[in-house]
DNA sequence: ACATTTAATCGTATAATTACGATATTAGAA
DNA sequence: TTCTAATATCGTAATTATACGATTAAATGT
């Protein structure tokens, strides 16, 4: 392969990625609506709520929270989850960012 | 199995899910910067801004177009792509209202 | 007509994702 | 201590994604 196409992909775009792809299944997205949808974290449960198994519905919180999205913590017997604010609002800033420009132009189109 | 199930999920989750999945590389976050940075239409050209191989970047450009989030014609000997406004439009609200949902928030948190 | 150019598709190898049941782990209850 | 409940992790199978080179197809140029 040709040497100048060399360059990698930028810092955002890479996160950016592996955010999205952490919301990029409608059992990670209805998640992330039920911890939003309360008022408080969310301690059990979760699994009760969806149409999957214990240990897929764990194993979708994990890429949740290796991706940043949501935070958990160990409370006695349970674990709480809730949204990770700090890299939501990141995530938003990203998205955005990419969305206003994709949508900001008076494109002469085919 | 993934099939069945993916229909006990609502209909915009489904949705929302596909769209994000089809942002959920890098490569192809890179491909709608490069459409977004021109005024118009990119008629080939975009295989060389990337560091991938011509078969690869067609590929995603191929999943891009099946998610709803470019379009493509064929012109001549080339094919023409732009970003499907209404679509990309569809996504930003969906998007939206799930950030909207997911930061209007006052929780009491763990 | 033939060659060139562009981009899609094919074939294929490897890796990652998704799902489940089974098992392990841990904290609190009995 | 022993039992129970909640959740993570393991093992595994099936599917999908990613990447590349090779090939094909279609439009244009010579």
């Amino acid at each position: 392969m040709a040497i100048t196409k060399a360059k990698l992909f930028n810092e955002k775009q890479v996160r950016l990625a592996e955010m999205l792809k952490a919301l990029s299944h409608p059992a990670r997205i209805a998640i992330l609506e039920i911890l939003a949808g309360r008022n408080t974290c969310i301690c059990g449960d979760i699994t009760d709520e969806l149409p999957l198994a214990q240990s897929t519905v764990s194993q979708h919180l994990k890429s949740l929270k290796s991706a940043g999205i949501i935070k958990g913590e160990i409370d006695g017997v349970r674990t709480c989850y809730c949204l990770n604010e700090e890299n939501v609002a990141e995530l938003k800033s990203l998205f955005e960012d990419l969305m206003g420009y994709m949508t900001n132009q008076d494109k002469t189109c085919c």
